[in-house]
RNA sequence: GGAGGCGUCGCAUAGUGGUUGAGUGCACCGGUCUUGAAAACCGGAGUCUGCGCAAGUGGACCGAAGGUUCAAAUCCUUCCGCCUCCGCCA
């Protein structure tokens, strides 16, 4: 959420952003309805004031044994405008309120405008090549071996569930224990294991509600979401605190499950592992001070890349243009490993500075040690990174002439010392 | 799922209709004392928001939302959360 201060004195800031971002939104409303909203606000205080006063005078009146009853009849009046006066006010804020959740942060300056054609590629690790032999997608590989049943999945749950099976299923647990691992003891994060269902003050404080939500699985009974990223939950850890400012920057990493309905995308990546309704993902969230953030997200981002160098993938990281770049963000960058079985480089990482949007929208702020002040932290979060399809780019850089895959060495130890899966015969 | 209890300013608590936006203790900040510290003593401190260049001056906030009343932390209704016991259960 902007701040509607921000917005008032910086209307051209705003309305710059809103058009980089390809967003039609009638800002001159809001500003509108925020003068009148003031208006009446000044109008009500004044009479909360009266009525404040007359109710000393009574209580004195009542004190000093007198009748207050000419004052309490002159005051029914008064009373009786304040209610009215609130209700308008209640249908003021709740417009202005309304609208407000609907504005998306502000683009940072030093991103690329226009769509997502013009995103920028900063850097590339690695080389993005073939294999000397007939490079197979990883459906292929997944059959061969046997480690992924789509059928089954599809079975059991619906198409794009996925079911991994033996050595599949030991890839992505080794996967997720390795990253987890890594930024706890290689990066300063705190391990945390949150619930997968969230409620809909959580979603709204990290900015999927009220916009997305047809893109999340709903329980009707208990109005909770499933997790679409455990940027909600792990965010929500400290929605309405206030912290101290010698525990900044907090550094969270979690794994969860994500779940996604992907309703509209339907024809889209709808083969093997690229899009499904549910895939794993190790998450890294920041909290931070304001003139800490984007050097945070520097190194956010390079604790992201630090996986895909440490599985020997071949990754770009690409800065997101004003039109591509998710409601909540001010700036992101994309990580992009490449696959050589589809040919194409697969987003597996999405990392973000959000400045102060979420942390006003879920009240997360931090007293300054000199200042005294309370503020809004900065927050950030980092996918590093998502499975899925960092199992595809794995299965398809590692895949050998005779159809076996070869685990990079940083996965051996969580494999129970496997070094390549090989084709399994049998019936399971 | 059933029965009961409880939600007050960082924490713990006092407060059952009118000098209560709210007392006390701990924690916190400043000062006195001390070589320094501790203790003791004195003092200070909540959050949001309107108007104002500012000094300042209003308003709101006792889990949330409504309601009763001239007046609500206090009474009523609904909701949310937590705790205890019983039931069920991985």
């Amino acid at each position: 959420m902007l701040d509607i201060k921000f917005i008032r004195d910086n209307a051209d800031v705003v309305k710059g952003s809103l058009e980089k971002r390809g967003y039609k939104f009638n800002l001159d409303e809001v500003i509108a309805l925020d003068e009148e909203r003031r208006k009446i606000l000044l109008e009500l205080d004044e009479l909360r004031r009266q009525k404040n006063k007359a109710n000393d005078a009574i209580t004195a009146l009542i004190k000093e044994k007198k009748d207050p009853k000419e004052k309490i009849a002159s005051m029914k009046g008064v009373a009786a405008k304040i209610d009215e006066i609130e209700a308008k006010l209640r249908v003021s804020e709740e417009q202005l309120s309304k609208l407000l959740m609907v504005i998306p942060n502000v683009v940072h300056e030093s991103i690329p405008v226009g769509d997502s054609k013009n995103n920028k590629v900063v850097r590339q690790w690695g080389e993005a090549k073939k294999p000397d032999f007939n490079a197979r997608p990883h459906t292929q590989i997944c059959e061969y071996l046997d480690i992924v049943d789509f059928a089954r999945g599809a079975k059991i749950a619906g198409s794009n569930f996925i079911l991994y099976k033996k050595s599949g299923a030991r890839l992505e647990r080794a996967l997720i224990n390795f990253m987890v691992d890594l930024h706890t003891s290689k990066h300063g994060y705190h391990e945390m294991w949150p619930p997968a269902l969230v409620n809909r003050a959580s979603m709204t404080g990290t900015g999927q509600l009220p916009k997305l939500e047809e893109d999340m699985y709903r329980l009707k009974e208990e109005d909770l979401f499933l997790i679409p990223t455990a940027e909600v939950p792990v965010t929500n850890i400290h929605r309405d605190e206030i912290l101290d400012e010698k525990d900044l920057p907090i550094y969270y990493t979690a794994y969860t499950p994500c779940f996604r309905r992907e309703a509209g995308s339907y024809g889209k990546d709808t083969k093997g592992l690229v899009r499904i309704h549910q895939f794993d993902k190790v998450e890294m969230v920041k909290f931070v001070k304001p003139e800490d953030s984007f050097d945070e997200l520097e190194k956010l981002v390079a604790n992201a890349e630090a996986v895909l160098q440490a599985l020997g993938l071949t990754y770009r990281v690409v800065m997101l243009a004003s039109g591509d770049i998710s409601f909540a963000a001010a700036k992101c960058y994309d990580l992009e490993a490449y696959a050589p079985g589809l040919d194409a480089w697969l987003e597996v990482s999405s990392c973000s500075n959000f400045l102060d949007f979420q942390a006003r929208r879920a009240n997360i702020r931090y007293r300054g040690k000199e200042t005294k002040k309370v503020e809004f932290v900065h927050t950030l979060n980092g996918s590093g990174v998502a499975l899925a399809r960092t199992v595809i780019a794995i299965l398809e850089n590692y895949q050998q002439k005779d159809g076996s895959v070869v685990i990079p060495g940083v996965l051996r130890p969580y494999m129970g010392g496997l070094d390549r899966i090989e084709r399994q015969t049998g019936r399971f």
